[in-house]
Parts: structure tokens; sequence; C-alpha cells
RNA sequence: GGGCGGUUAGCUCAGUUGGCUAGAGCGCGUCUUUGACGUAGACGAGGUCACAGGUUCGACUCCUGUAUCGCCCACCA
């Protein structure tokens, strides 16, 4: 037997996953190359009779990491389009591909280094870059593999590493034509700098976090200044006040004393004073605030530079030097108190910046850095968001996005890590020798040193900020060239989390248009944040973390898959657990069964056939309950296919549960255990198991597989057309289903148990229930149904249009007529609530005709029900 | 300070131009060895849609305000 009685999806999953990509089918089927079939000169992909296009690129995860929750919401979403669209005909191409994770690797690289009781200054760059290389090499592969376990059907020889000569090449070439367009620019700015990693940060990748801390009041001469940071007032080179603040108007343009030192300091008027905040005045320090710096900007004052990039004091009195931040601290404080120049202390909270991943605290730190001018990147950008170029799941993002934008400021591309791509700049070593420029683009980043016309230059040893890289993903993964057509960019949809919109989708419009010219995709789904199981967010700390790799092993890919898609819409963070899995991997065998029981029935029918080949009959349908079937799977199909388009995943896979289960199941099945129709039998389930592969790929390729009938992968079958049915004949199961529901519904409120072996059914001039008695029977459990002649008798069931009888005694009548005068109760609340809709005038003109019509209708039905249930409280 | 989002059943969530008796999954209760499936089937209980106003014939849906939870950005000497 190939239908064991339960799936298990252990036993298929990674076989399948070999065979379709040992065939091939993931690759695209149109290729990147121009085609000129006519020889017209014309890449005729331009015209319209060549296949669709589907490209997506997959966010790239660590190469030498392990998947998390995440990447698993990812592939379920990403793979469900592909899959989707590959049914539909399109030629897919889902890129895969390997961050080098330039910080993140470098990190855990370092601890290991450190353990071993190394130092990263032990090293110079190139040496680092190679060791760091061999040690992803040997990591790598494992989140290749899991993705695969994921289902996930991308194109594997086109996977792109992060660190590939390409994307090399490519980001070289744009920072070339920048540097020429003037848009980078080297300048000495304050930066957030982490002493323990030793390198700057862009502005969104510090961590901001509200802390306990004291601000103290500090005499400068007469004038008291409040400050959270008294260790860096050897670094103050005025003290600034409000224009406005009658206190000190008279004092601007004088100068006081800098206590601890020998130097006088200027009292100057700036804005950024706050008359209400403290005692109105600040000291300035340029070279280790941010706002200072700006002050100091704006007045052109000088910065001193008194905290090492070590974190040690510099510049400063002998009796300070040397010491950290904190004994600095403790020793001016000291000072200043035995000098009656403390004046007061305050407890107060401020935010304070931190290293996102070792969670020191930064200090802004003056460094000479490479600079992205963003301004014209940023308004081209929002002019094309602005013309709705893109189109965001969920819409409220594009908002957020085009906020952004307009805030932006200067995008800081230098980071102190040897881990990544190398800044193709050189500088000069002796500035004096020579009219040449002081710094050289140069693609030759594998030399430390270089000459050009003479003149020797040397390297940068800075890399880039990884977003600068990566925000080129579109544009590499897709072979994108200034010279051919690629029909696979922009991208049919970036999707990615939330949390990287400003990071990495706005970094990727704006460099997708400084490129090639145009949006880099046309739409961006994002998701939310995977919480657990109780809305909260999963971290290590509080061991709430779920391991995608787990519940795969445990329930199977597609359980996985379908119960990540459940009760999940775009943007949201959302709960998850484990029971929604267990729900998928139900299904899952429900689907099994389904089959096994099909392919039973295509047996059996196989020995009747006779043996003479005839052409392959289509079916047909041949009762109301085929119809209806036919009905339910074309409105399935269609929900689907609205859901797709508009990302609604959930929807889908809702759509989908209900059809099969509620629906195949539930009810067409079990009413072909009388009516077999083979052909139709077969022709819906590879309906539904096609409407399903793309959510659940593993377990409808299984079947597919073990089928008799069916041919090829099921991954690379064709997209379901719409069944033909009888609609009158739909529409009348309907009215079945009422009727087996009542009976069902009335043998268990009887009271007592196993009614439904005890009570027939007895029926009176009524030619559906005439026409469906086998069916109603089984249906309903019955064990007789049978016309009624002569003198009604038993329990009239509560159906309006229907004269139908379960032929109980009168004593078990007699308990039930509770029931049936509390449902006489309530259907009467129901009709008043329809009449008193009707007897207003208002809804009568003014709401549509149909509407009114119906509500009319509706009462009819309710008065001819209270009628027949009040008949049979009487009779009882 | 600016912005965004949430508040619907015990839990997690749907509810797409305002219109059938507000839905699903899980959980809960009762019953059931039925031509596949107990990872199942049948039936059922459970909701003042956060609150207060407003618009409308009609509001979970639109508007205003309040409460509350959460996120993002900026600032915090």
């Amino acid at each position: 037997m190939k239908f064991a009685s339960s799936y298990e999806p252990g036993e298929y999953e990674s076989d399948i996953y070999a065979a379709w990509e040992a065939s091939g089918i993931f690759a695209p089927t149109v290729s990147t190359v121009p085609v000129d079939d006519d020889g017209n000169g014309v890449d005729d992909r331009l015209e319209e009779n060549h296949p669709d296009t589907y490209s997506i690129v997959m966010p790239p995860p660590n190469a030498n990491g392990n998947l998390h929750i995440g990447h698993g919401l990812t592939i379920a979403l990403e793979d469900s389009l592909v899959r989707y669209y590959r049914l539909r005909g399109a030629s897919t191409w889902y890129i895969p591909g390997a961050d080098h994770a330039g910080f993140e690797t470098w990190v855990v690289y370092e601890r290991n280094l450190e353990a071993q009781g190394h130092t990263r200054f032990e090293f110079d760059r190139n040496e680092l870059y190679a060791r760091v290389w061999d040690f992803v090499a040997e990591q790598r592969g494992n989140m290749e593999l899991q993705l695969r376990a994921l289902g996930a059907s991308c194109s594997w020889d086109d996977l792109t590493f992060t660190l590939d000569e390409n994307v090399i090449d490519r980001v070289y070439t744009t920072f070339e034509k920048m540097w020429n367009d003037g848009m980078i620019y080297r300048g000495e700015k304050l930066v957030n700098f982490c002493p323990k990693h030793q390198t700057a940060f862009a502005d969104i990748e510090v961590e901001h976090k509200d802390e306990k801390g004291t601000l103290w009041d500090i005499a400068y001469d007469d004038i008291i200044v409040s400050t959270t940071r008294p260790e860096t007032l050897f670094g103050d080179v005025a003290v600034a006040v409000n224009p406005e603040d009658k206190r000190y108007k008279d004092r601007i343009g004088k100068t006081v004393h800098l206590p601890l030192t020998d130097r006088e300091i200027p009292i100057i008027a700036d804005e950024h004073a706050d008359p209400e905040y403290g005692t109105g005045a600040v000291k300035i320090t340029p070279a280790h605030d941010f706002d200072d710096f700006e002050v100091g900007e704006r007045h052109n004052l000088e910065r001193i530079q008194v905290i090492s990039e070590s974190g040690k004091m510099i510049n400063v009195p002998e009796k300070y030097y040397g010491l950290t931040t904190a004994e600095c601290r403790k020793q001016v404080l000291k000072d200043l108190e035995e000098q009656g120049l403390l004046r007061g202390e305050k407890k107060i909270v401020h935010s304070v910046a931190h290293c996102y991943k070792c969670g020191t605290v930064l200090e802004p730190t003056l460094k000479e850095q490479w600079f992205v001018d963003v301004e014209k990147l940023a308004k081209v950008a929002i002019e094309h968001l602005e013309n709705d170029e893109i189109k965001f799941h969920p819409e409220s993002k594009k908002k957020v996005l085009i906020n952004y934008l307009g805030n932006l400021k200067d995008w800081n591309i230098s980071r102190q890590i040897p881990w990544g791509i190398a800044i193709p700049m050189f500088h000069q070593v002796d500035y004096e020798s020579s009219d040449e420029p002081d710094w050289v683009f140069d693609r030759r980043t594998n030399l430390k040193e270089i000459e050009k016309a003479g003149v020797r230059y040397v390297r940068d040893e800075d890399t880039f900020d990884t977003w600068f890289s990566s925000s080129h993903w579109p544009i590499v993964c897709t072979d994108w060239t200034e010279e051919n057509f690629n029909p696979y960019y922009p991208l049919n949809v970036m999707e990615t989390g939330a949390d990287i919109l400003f990071a990495w989708v706005a970094r990727m419009i704006m460099m997708g248009l400084y490129v090639t010219g145009e949006v880099p995709f046309k739409d961006v789904y994002l998701h939310g944040l995977v919480l657990d199981a109780h809305g909260q967010k999963m971290s290590k700390s509080k061991g709430n973390v779920i391991n995608p790799m787990d519940l795969v092993t445990k329930y199977g890919s597609d359980a996985f898959r379908l119960g990540i898609l459940r009760g999940r819409s775009a943007g949201m963070n959302q709960a998850f657990s484990e029971n929604s899995v267990i729900s998928g991997r139900n299904l899952c065998n429900k689907l099994w069964n389904i089959s096994r029981f099909i392919q039973s029935l295509v047996d059996e029918d196989r020995g009747e056939e006779s043996e003479v080949s005839i052409p392959k009959p289509d079916y047909t349908t041949e009762n109301m309950g085929e119809d209806w079937i036919c009905r339910e799977i074309n409105d399935c199909l269609e929900q689907i296919e609205k859901d797709m388009k508009n990302y609604r995943f959930a929807e889908a896979v809702d759509a989908l549960y209900q059809t099969i289960w509620d629906k195949y199941a539930d009810w067409f099945l079990e009413s072909q255990k009388i009516y077999k129709n083979v052909p139709l039998l077969k022709k819906t389930l590879e309906t539904l198991l096609i409407a399903l592969h793309p959510f659940a790929p593993f377990v409808t390729e299984a079947i597919w597989q073990n089928l008799s009938w069916t041919d090829g992968f099921i991954a690379t079958a064709k997209w379901p057309a719409r069944l033909k049915y009888d609609p009158i004949s739909a529409e009348g199961f309907e009215n079945i289903r009422i009727i087996v529901s009542e009976t069902r519904g009335t043998l268990q409120a009887l009271g007592g148990t196993n009614n439904g072996k005890k009570y027939g059914l007895l029926y009176d001039n009524d030619s559906l229930v005439q026409d469906n008695q086998m069916l109603i029977k089984v249906l309903s459990k019955v064990p007789t149904i049978n016309s009624l002649n002569g003198t009604p008798r038993g329990l009239r069931l509560a159906l309006a249009n229907h004269e139908l009888y379960l032929d109980a005694p009168e004593k078990v009548i007699k308990e039930y007529k509770e029931t049936l005068t509390d449902r006489v109760l309530s259907v009467g609340r129901e009709l008043d609530a329809l009449n008193l809709r009707l007897r207003n005038p208002n809804y009568v003109e003014k709401a549509p005709a149909h509407l009114v019509k119906e509500t009319q209708n509706q009462i009819k039905e309710k008065e001819k029900l209270i009628a027949h249930l009040k008949q049979q409280i009487e009779y009882i």
C-alpha cells in the first residue's frame, strides 16, 4: 500500500526536496541574457507573447548562522508566493543569498579569538580578513540545509554571497560614481563609537535605553551649569545660554573660568540652551556631545578631544590623564566638591545610546569617516514613493518611510572592522610632495599601497557599512547591468521584516534609483515580529525562543508553514504557538487520508471499467452534492487568487482549510459514500492539491507522487481552471445541508444517547427529501427514512420549508417541549427585529432594494417557522 | 515632543468601498469504534466588538474625544 494510515512527513520531505532540486525546476525558465528570436535586434521579451516573470530575492540569512523563527516566517511567505506564481505559469526566480553579516560575524569571531588568548591587534587587516573567511567557510552550509528543509524553492545555482566578486564590483562602481558626483565626502564628525568593538555605527544601529543618571550643578564662576557628564568638562570650549534668557543677557560675550583648569571660556548665546531646564546654562563640549558639536559648528568653536577611542582621558591635566571616564568622573566630582564648586545634584532618567550588540555605552567620538550626502538620494526616493511606484503592505509604512527619508542625516559608511568590503580609497603618504589629490579612488583594495602618477598612496583600513552593500541587493542578485534589458528587475516584491524598513528597504530604494533609475521592486511586503504564545518578544534571556527546525522535525515542514502563516497580517507583530503548527499537521494528515480514500475508490472503480481504451472521460456532475462542491471549490480558488494578489496569506490558507475540511471531507466525501463519481473525485482532489501546494509543498507532492493517475511534479503543475457545474443544483444542496444539520441537532437535543440509531425520519409531500432520501439518511445517520402516509406523527423538525418528522415516542417529545418553546421565543425576537427594520420608512426608502426584499423574505421564513413550531407545541 | 499601530469569545486572531443571526483555530462541555482520518466525526456553550459622543435608514466598520497597551523617531545639559 502506498498510503499509510497517517502522513509521516519525515519519511518524505528530504527525498522530495532532493528530487525537485535534481530536476532543476526551481531555475527560472526565461534567461537574463537578451533573446532575439526573430533577429530584428530587439529583445523579444519586451513583447507580450513570452511568459511572465516573477522575481524575488531572499533577505540573505547570516552565512554561518542558523535560521531563527523570523527566517521561518520569511520563507513561508516568500516561498508561498513563488510556488503560487510558478503554478500560474510564470518564470519564477527566487534568488537565495548568504550574508557575511559584517559586524555580527566579526563579534563572534573576535570572541573566539579572545577565548584563544589573542587580540585583533596582533594581525593586520588582510590576515584578519582571511582568517574570518576561513572561519565562515567552516561554519557555512547549515542555514542552506535549513532553507531546504523549509521547502524554499529557490534557484540554488544563483545563490549570492554578500562578498561575491560581482557584489564588490557593483558596490565599487556605485561608490566611484558617487565619488565623481561629489556625494561622498570625508568629514570629521562625531560618530557613535563602541569602545569595546572599536568601531563606529550609523545612527540607525544605535539602541537608546532610558537609564537613571545624575544631573550635577557646577559653578563656572557665578554661572551654574548642569551636566550629566562632569568628566568632559576638560573639553568645554564655551557656556551657552538662551539669547532670550534675561538672567544671563548681560553676560553674553564675557568669559568664565573653567574649573580645575586655568582656561577662560566664552559665554555664548544659542537656542540650544533651554531656559526651563536646569539652570538654563549649558557647558559646550563639541568633541563629545552631538548637540554641542552642532553648537560648535554654529559658533566656530574649537573641538578638544579629551576621551580616547579606548575610553581613556587624554589632553587633560596630568592628574586625570589616562583615567577611564568613570574614574575621571569620580575624581572630578571629588575635586569640585573640595573647591566648593559642586552646587547640587539631582537624580534623573535620561536616554543613553548603547551598542546594540554588547550593550556598552557608546561614546560620541570625533572621527574622520566617509559620509554619503543623502539629500539628493532621499529626495529622489520620496518623489518616486509619492508617485506610487511602490505598493506597500501594510500601506501605512509608506508614509512612515517618506517621513523618515525627509529627515535623513548624512550616512556614515565607514566601519573599523576588518570583516567586510574594503573601502576603495587611498590617501597620499607625503602630503607635501605633490599637487595630486589627498584621496584617490582605486579598485585594487587587495593592495595596501599603490602608486599613481608617481605618488604613493596607502589604502584606508576601514570597510563599508553592510547596509551600503546590502542596498544593492536587488541589483546584484538579478545581474542587472547598464547594457541589457532584464526581465527580473525591478523585483515583483521585496518581502522582509518591518524592523529593517529604514535600514534596508529605504536604502535599497535610494540605491536602486541612483544606480538603475528605477525603483528596485514593485511591491513591499513587511512582516512583523513572531512573538511567543503570550505575545511576548522572544529572547534568549526569557527562554521563550522557538526554534523553527525543532517544529519542522516534530510536525513537518508543511505544518510549520501553515501554522506560522495563520492569523498573520502584514506589518503586525503576532503571537505564535505550537498549537497552530499542530493544527497544520492535522490538515496535512486530513488531506492524506482524503487522498487515501479517493485512491481506494479509484482502485475499485478500475476493476469495473471495461478494458476497451476509450478517450479519457472528462468529469461531469450528476447530483446536487457534486455541483455544490464544484461551486465551493471555485469560490475557494477565486478567494486564493484575490488573497495572493493582496498578500493576504492567512486568509488564503483559511479558505483552503475550510474548503478541504469542512466542505470537501465533511460533506462532499461523505455524500460520495453513496454516489461515487470517480472522475469528479479525481478532478476535485487534483484541484485542491494544487491549490494547497504553495503553502504545503511537501504533503501535496507526496500525495501527488502516490496517486496512481498523476504525472510529473505537482510543483510544476498548472494552476487549476474553474470547474463546471449547475448553479441551481449546487444551491439545492444547501437545503440538504440544512435538513441534515437540523436532524442531527434535534437528535442530540432530545436527550438520551445514540438517538441517531433509534429514530427514523418521516417526510410528507416533499420532492427534495424524496429524491435524496438515501443521502439524507446516511448523512444524518438515521436508521430509516420513509414517506409519511396518513396523519403526521413524531416530532416535527423546525424547518420552515420542509415537512419532516423524527419518529420519536411521545414521552421523549414531551421532554423536548421546553426547548421548542425557547426556540419560538428566540425566533420571535429575531422576527421583531426584522419587522422593526421594515417598519422604518427611511430604511425602505433609502436602503438598496435587494436588502429590503431580503428582509421581507426573512420575515416570511421566520413567520412560517414560528407557525410550525407552535403547531408542534400544541400537538404535544 | 512628533508619528504609527492595537483594544472583537477563556487564549491567539480574522472581519477588504457601512448592510444576512459578528467568524476561525485552540481550549471547554455532551455524544459517536460510521467504506479514509480519534492527528477523527456530530452537536453545543461562550461576545454590551475598550469607553463616551457624533454622522447615517443602518456603525465592529466612518468622524471626534477619552482610557489603556505597544512600537518607531527626535530630545533630554
